[in-house]
DNA sequence: CCGTATCCACAACGATACTG
DNA sequence: CAGTATCGTTGTGGATACGG
């Protein structure tokens, strides 16, 4: 585990192309709006879960942790949202079954909710956390970048916010 | 603005090299402890606001757009969880002013909320989002991306989970 | 197995008013 | 400018019990 420094050696800031703005008006922010959707703890879980490959109502409370009121408040709210869908999973011989499965609006949460593991295991883990990422093809650990489209390594301090004109 | 699918056409999920298990403590969760810190709406739209470079407590409360209390109660608990840094910061012939910046640990934070935008960005905004990150160097736009170390880009449904063992 | 119903506790937040 | 104090509302979540 890494100490928080009380004194930042290094600190990595934007410089905006941004105009000295007055507010951000959060309705406009994407990042507010993704806040939006998965704001509780317990949303997070869940979708932890789905990316572990839980499937059943029971699993997900289970695992995640939480009580069966709250999975099922938020497994419907995720549903609604659109990241998850809900399947009728019937195998030969056997009982229908429901299972919830990410969508590819799901799905594409991944790198968010791996940039966040990946901050806990560095600074709030004692060992380096308990879960790891490999690429299967090749065995090497998987990291979350942050690359230009010319495939430049970037950090936060050479970065420049733009607004996006239409 | 893309829709939510309510079939998902394809779906990456991780197949684990984990064991069957039974649940996951969410004390040894990195995700989990991440999300302790980082949990309200209020403290990630404080952060988003430290990364566009605002450091004054009037400026956070505004740009943010939550009351006072609200700010003065997340901002102290960002600074006793070591993402922020209040520091006292005196200009010649000026009274003294008081600036909150990220610490090296709150900066590190960057990637996992440029993740959340870029999301946003892709499913939540009707115009691909009001705010966009370049490469100054080269004018390139940034994305967030898994890589393993080897530099292979890498996609969800390629990753295997691993136990991390000490 | 897959939830819902009910109740309660506490956290998060906005609004307003006030202080050094 | 940089907060604190107080109040009321809503959201989040645990516990328990119950139904398809």
């Amino acid at each position: 585990m890494t100490e928080a420094k009380e004194a930042a050696p290094a600190m990595p800031r934007l410089t905006g192309a941004l105009e000295p703005r007055a507010s951000w008006p959060a309705t406009g922010c994407s990042l507010a709006r993704a806040i939006d959707v998965v704001s509780t703890r317990s949303a997070f879980l869940l979708l932890r879960e789905a990316f572990y490959g839980t499937s059943r109502f029971d699993d997900f409370a289970t695992r995640a942790g939480i009580s069966e009121p709250v999975a099922a408040a938020r497994l419907r709210e995720l549903v609604e949202a659109g990241l998850l869908t809900r399947a009728e999973y019937r195998e030969p011989g056997q009982r229908a079954r429901l299972a919830y499965r990410l969508t590819e609006k799901g799905a594409d949460l991944f790198p968010a909710l791996a940039a966040l593991m990946e901050w806990g295991d560095r600074w709030l883990a004692e060992d380096g956390g308990p879960i790891g990422l490999r690429h299967r093809d090749c065995g090497e650990p998987v990291a979350v970048e942050l690359r230009c489209a010319a495939g430049h390594r970037t950090s936060p301090g050479e970065l420049d916010l733009v607004h996006r004109r239409r």
